[in-house]
DNA sequence: AATATATATAAAGAATTTCTTATATAAAAG
DNA sequence: CTTTTATATAAGAAATTCTTTATATATATT
C-alpha cells in the first residue's frame, strides 16, 4: 500500500496550509517545548494542541526531541521541535511530481 | 484591510493541497489551454474544473495567457498557463512569515 | 489532600471544502 | 438549425476538517 508522491505532497501541505500549524512550527523553531506549554502559550486548550501536534509529527515535520538539559526536575515531557524540513514547490516540480512512476 | 503574510500563506498552501489543482498546474505547465479542454483531458465537469481554476487564478497560481497562435479558427477561449512561482518553505521561513510586521 | 502540570483519546458539533446539478449565454461547425 | 465547443455562476448535497467537551491517567508542588 504504498502511497504515491502526489499523495504525500498532498497531505504534506494541507498540514501546513493551516495557521495553527504554521504558528506551532514557528513557536517550536525559536525554542522547543512540549505539548502543554505551547499549548498554553497559543491560548489553545490541550486537547486541540495535541491533535494538531499528532498530525505534524505523522509526517514528519516536527520531532520528539530528548533534551539534555531538564527544564525543571519534572519528569515525563515530550518535548517537540521542527524537523530540518524543506519543500520547494514549483510549476516544474509540480509536473515532476505528478508524472512520477511513469519514468 | 490589507492581508497579512501568514493569512495569504495559508491561503497559497491550500490552494495547493489538492490533487486535482495540482493535476491541472502539471497539465498546465506541459502545454497551456483552456478551461474546457483541461476538464475534458482530465475527466472533470466543466463546472468544476472552473471553480479550481478560478481559485488557482485568483491566488496568481496560474494566468490567462495569449496566445499568438490561435489553436483553430475558433475564437473566444481564455487559454490559462502556469504562473512562474515558486514556494520554498522550512521551519525558518515559516518563523520569519509569522513573525512579520514585528521587524 | 488539593492544585497545577502533563499526557492521551473519543465523541459530538461546527465550519469549511468539495462536488454535482441546474441554469444561462454565445459562437463555430456540420 | 442542431450539435459541439466554450464560458460563467448559483444552489444544494456530500465529504472533510476543525474545535470543543468530556473522560482518563499520572506526577509534582503547595
Amino acid at each position: 500500500m504504498s502511497e504515491d508522491e502526489l499523495t504525500k505532497l498532498v497531505k504534506t501541505l494541507k498540514a501546513l496550509a493551516n495557521p495553527i500549524r504554521l504558528r506551532m512550527i514557528a513557536s517550536l523553531a525559536e525554542e522547543p517545548k512540549h505539548a502543554y506549554a505551547l499549548a498554553k502559550e497559543m491560548g489553545l486548550s490541550y486537547p486541540l494542541a495535541h491533535l494538531h501536534l499528532k498530525g505534524l509529527r505523522k509526517l514528519g515535520l516536527i520531532e520528539e526531541i530528548t533534551p539534555e538539559t531538564k527544564t525543571e526536575g519534572r519528569p515525563p515531557s515530550k518535548t517537540y521541535s521542527p524537523s530540518d524540513f524543506e519543500l520547494v514547490l514549483n510549476p516544474s516540480k509540480i509536473l515532476e511530481t505528478v508524472k512520477e512512476g511513469i519514468v
